[in-house]
DNA sequence: TGCATTCTGTACCGAACGGTACCTTAAGCA
DNA sequence: TGCTTAAGGTACCGTTCGGTACAGAATGCA
């Protein structure tokens, strides 16, 4: 995706864009896209303004960049949580452990960085199909999930399906809670309930 | 809460302020408060800009006049659709199915302008506990929903607190979902899986 | 009728915004 | 060492932002 070793003609680049774009994605995770400036983006990267330009493109192109990056980062990540849970319905109790155990973390009391932006930026430039994809992409590992949790004859079933959307919604909506300032107490609260209804599956 | 007869001293005010909050609710609704200018507000009110400032204060305190009253109508409206809803499991999917004729409408699309706030503003202002409000609020709604739905000696039961939490949660995330751009069928799509849900209660 | 009070509406303000021109510096290559 | 290329860094640009000063207009009251 990204071309480390690019031509080594002209002066070599002094900052280390994974690091930049790492940084900056903290900080509109933080803020938001609308509400974070050029100005805090120079003084977060230490990058000064014609080299973010030169690098990244606009303010706009840039946040597209950190979306994209986060995107397939969060991805890898629900992905590695699901296959470390295991099989069984047990499975789900430990990915929702999991899941809590991030919430609660620093940076998961920012919520999703990707149901921000679709919240903030719905439909205001072309190329914002992201929350689309991550939606998609999102159910899909859950849908993976359940698979694992049932027997095999009922994982292509309905109700696998009712599931697996079932838990996708729940997650958004966890994570607008995540956001909206809800302590690890109130989260673990809200966690609860979908313990208690895996259980009855 | 408004006082409709004021002092009958002065030049009389020309707009009608229930009004021009309702308009500029919408205007907030679709755009959010950081993109949405004061030149915007101004065009959608149809008022001059200092009669805005005197009558509301700053696009801030604007914005708060309008969050709290979105917040007081949203939450009359949730009461009359469960008292409509009615009684016994029926009575959810009845819910779910009034939530979902609202959501496909052209507001509906937009989800819920306090969930988009409390992404949006979260940790900026003092003042801003509308998000936990909200949360409460809907919660407690919802919690009278699940009691019509239960048999009298489980409505105070862990069970019945647990399906609450799980329908609120459920409810923020379908409404990210609905900001989002999907379409009515996805939206339906979702839905199903808690009416299916529903239905093992 | 004249005064006090409040709203309308034009025209404007300083500040902050995203973005860039341009010079300097550091590298590869001949 | 001189040329080409690309990045660092300063200083600045035009626009747009939220907010307001001020004069005119419309009401109640004496």
């Amino acid at each position: 995706m990204s071309t480390p070793a690019k031509a080594t003609l002209g002066r070599p680049r002094l900052f280390d864009e994974e690091a930049v774009l790492a940084e900056l994605t903290a900080l509109f995770w933080r803020q938001g896209y609308g509400r974070t400036t050029m100005a805090e983006i120079v003084a977060a990267s230490g990058v000064h303004k014609p080299s973010l330009y030169r690098a990244f493109g606009s303010k706009e192109e840039l946040f597209a960049i950190v979306l994209r990056r986060y995107l397939a980062e969060r991805m890898a990540m629900f992905a590695a949580l699901i296959d470390r849970a295991g099989n069984g319905v047990d499975g789900i109790h430990r990915f929702l452990e999991m899941f809590e155990a991030d919430a609660v973390s620093e940076r998961g009391r920012d919520g999703c960085l990707m149901v921000m932006a679709s919240n903030e930026l719905r439909g205001t430039l072309p190329g914002y199909e992201f929350s689309t994809d991550y939606r998609r992409q999102m159910r899909e590992r859950i849908g993976v999930l359940i698979t694992q949790a049932l027997p095999e004859e009922q994982a292509d079933s309905e109700f696998a399906r009712a599931r697996t959307d079932l838990l996708t919604t729940y997650l958004l909506g966890l994570q607008v809670i995540m956001r909206s300032g809800a302590d690890a107490e109130e989260i673990h609260h809200y966690l609860n309930a979908m313990h208690l209804t895996v259980d009855t599956w």
